[in-house]
DNA sequence: CCGGATCCAGTGGGATACTG
DNA sequence: CAGTATCCCACTGGATCCGG
C-alpha cells in the first residue's frame, strides 16, 4: 500500500501543494472516526491498565453517560481496539480490555494527551491574544 | 504542570482503574477541539511544506467546502496553530502558513496517520468479523 | 449489573448565493 | 480571489425509562 509513509510524501513534495489522495484523506477519516468523538480517548486510557468492567468505567470516566460508554464500547469493539468478555453469571459481569491493537493506539493517543499538556498553555494565550485583536479592533 | 506525563501516570496506576483526573480530561477534550475535527488534520498536513493560499488548500483538499475551510482555518488561526498573512494587492492574496507551535503538532498528527495507514487493513477485517458475527446470530 | 430504546436539543457540516 | 450569509438536514450526545 501506497500510503505507508504519508510523512515522507507530504514533505518531499516540491510544489506549494501538497494534494491529497483520497486515499490519505480516507485514512485520516478513518483514525478521527476511532479518536475523534468525545469519550473514544478517554476509555481507551482508562484500560490502559487492565481490563476493566462497564460500571468500573462509568466510574472512572466522569461524565459519561450510560448510552454514549455503551455506544462507544460498542464502536471500539466493532474496530477491533476492544474486547468484550461477558461471563454469563448472575449478577452478569462483563470485561472490557484493550487488544493488541489498542495498544498500539494507545501510545499514539498519548503522545497526543501529551502535546496538550505541554502546549495547552500556549494555547489559552494564544486563543485570548486572537480573540483581543478581533473584538479591540 | 502535573499532568506532563500522562502516560506514566496512566500505566503507574494500580488497581483495575484509572480514574482520569478533570484535568486530563479536559486536555483531551483540547486537542480532539484541534483536531478532531473533519478538515483540521488535512489543512494542517497540506501546510506541512509550505505556506499556501487560500484557492490551494480548497484546491488540494477534495471535498471542502467554502464554509468549512474558512472555518476551519479560524479555528486553527485561533489556536495559534496557523497564521494568517493577508496581502492588500488586487486581486487580494492571504497566505496561510504554519506556525512552530503548528508544526509541533504536525508530527504527532502524522503519527496517528501513519498508524491508520499501518492498520487500517486490520481495521476493515474486524469491522467485516464484527458485523459478520452479530449478523449471524 | 449491563445496556437497549426512545425522545429531544444542540451542532457539524453541505449547498448555494452574495460581497469587497 | 477570498471570503460571508443563509438555509437546512443529519448526526451527536444527554436524560430517562425499560428489559434481561
Amino acid at each position: 500500500m501506497a500510503a505507508k509513509n504519508v510523512r515522507a510524501r507530504v514533505r518531499d513534495v516540491p510544489g506549494p501543494c501538497a494534494r491529497w489522495g483520497d486515499d490519505d484523506a480516507d485514512f485520516i477519516r478513518e483514525v478521527l472516526d476511532l479518536v475523534g468523538d468525545k469519550w473514544s480517548v478517554l476509555i481507551i486510557g482508562t484500560l490502559a491498565d487492565g481490563p476493566a468492567r462497564y460500571s468500573e468505567l462509568a466510574a472512572a470516566i466522569p461524565g459519561v453517560s450510560q448510552r454514549m460508554l455503551t455506544l462507544t464500547l460498542k464502536h471500539l469493539q466493532r474496530y477491533g481496539l476492544l474486547a468484550r468478555t461477558a461471563y454469563p453469571e448472575v449478577p452478569p459481569r462483563v470485561e472490557y480490555r484493550l487488544t493488541v491493537l489498542g495498544r498500539s493506539l494507545l501510545s499514539t493517543v498519548l503522545a497526543l494527551a501529551e502535546w496538550s499538556a505541554d502546549n495547552h498553555a500556549e494555547v489559552r494565550r494564544n486563543q485570548e491574544a486572537f480573540d483581543g485583536a478581533t473584538a479591540v479592533d
